[in-house]
DNA sequence: CCTTAAGTACACCAATGAGTGTAGTTAAGC
DNA sequence: GCTTAACTACACTCATTGGTGTACTTAAGG
């Protein structure tokens, strides 16, 4: 081809990193190609190697890139006045929203293809997934504090609300290429998520 | 080497696997090679040819054999007579020790790590893996129709029970090489999750 | 003692992969 | 119109890998 726009160059980038999400996240790291990615992409492979190093680079970039994109963390603020219940359902769906997201699945299962058997790799990655869970915990702590929920590790109840959540709506995606939950499916999992987290731990006040 | 007896020969054999199931583990099929195995079993690669006629044909025999060796059930039979939190405990106990198991989890991170992107090579291993999850939905059935569980569908409470536990004791050292739980932790997440499912589902009969 | 199965060492092949070098093309922007 | 940045096509290197072929060694078992 010949000197093409920027914005030109930029769509080139674009499908070269589009390809090799695909690929890595089909095939993996390393029974992944740069001839495949480059034939994917409809690009040369010297354009490959021009916009990026190597296939190591390239694989760094893109966990970089989907971790920024699947950037919504959950972070809800705990309101008082409303009630726990009705909050709880917000907070649980905005998790499976997150889960639910092209970028965010696409993100976990590259990651941890390679996380399995390279610890080191992509652990801040995976550290950083962690931090919404933190959402969680600032919620669970503010409504402990408002004596809507009884004294407890705020931490620990998180993690059991993840574990639950991550066990109908994260993991089976992940490892089986599962489709999002229906609406209806759904809808039942929060309310029944929801009941469980709050006989175990809400307050009678929160009543 | 010369003529070696049976046993010898045997023991090569083990070698073998157990040089493959490190490697494969650790690196993930592609991007472990038959040298590494053959120098990793202290053996020819040319034994190795001998004893198995392919690396696909080794990777489909370890997956079988971690899944044969690793294959006690959790299968707790229900009993009437025991009070309803003392028999939850054990069998939540028992989930983790098959988790705890390090054929097991050998087995689920080598089968996993190929699972996330090659969904039909080990989809049997993995729908063999939920027969286990059958066990937990047996005794909650049961429970039920005995009344001490609320009616429920036993296949859903199953997941949710699941969900909670490999939360703490499967997942994080599948992804993460987390350390199985040590004895205090572990009692305490056995109660908690105990104690948060019969919250739920336990009839007043039950209490 | 002699056959023979298991193993070894080593050379070899064809395929593939990462990465490079280069000459040529083309249009954008000065 | 000239320069130049982005891209392409293609040939190339070097290393690795799956897999095979073979001549050789050795001890077990008849």
């Amino acid at each position: 081809m010949a000197r093409p726009t920027q914005q030109e160059s930029e769509r080139k980038r674009q499908a070269i990193l589009k390809a090799a999400i695909g690929a890595f996240r089909d095939h993996g790291y390393a029974a992944t190609s740069m001839d495949q990615i480059a034939a994917s992409a409809q690009v040369s492979k010297r354009t490959v190697y021009n916009h990026f190093p190597s296939k190591d680079s390239l694989f760094e970039h893109i966990l970089e890139t989907l971790w920024t994109s699947g950037n919504e963390s959950v972070d809800l603020p705990y309101r008082s006045d409303q009630p726990l219940d009705v909050a709880l359902t917000q907070l649980i769906n905005a998790c499976i929203d997150l889960y639910s997201e092209a970028h965010f699945l696409d993100l976990a299962r590259v990651a941890i293809a390679e996380l399995v058997h390279t610890p080191q790799r992509a652990q801040h990655i995976l550290a950083r997934m962690d931090i919404q869970e933190s959402g969680l915990t600032r919620w669970i702590r503010a409504a402990s504090e408002d004596e809507k929920l009884v004294a407890l590790d705020p931490s620990f109840a998180g993690q059991q609300l993840q574990a639950l959540i991550k066990g109908f709506a994260f993991w089976p995606q992940v490892t089986l290429g599962h489709r999002p939950l229906p609406a209806d499916e759904r809808q039942y999992l929060v309310g029944s998520i929801s009941s469980m987290f709050l006989n175990q731990y809400a307050t009678a006040k929160a009543r």
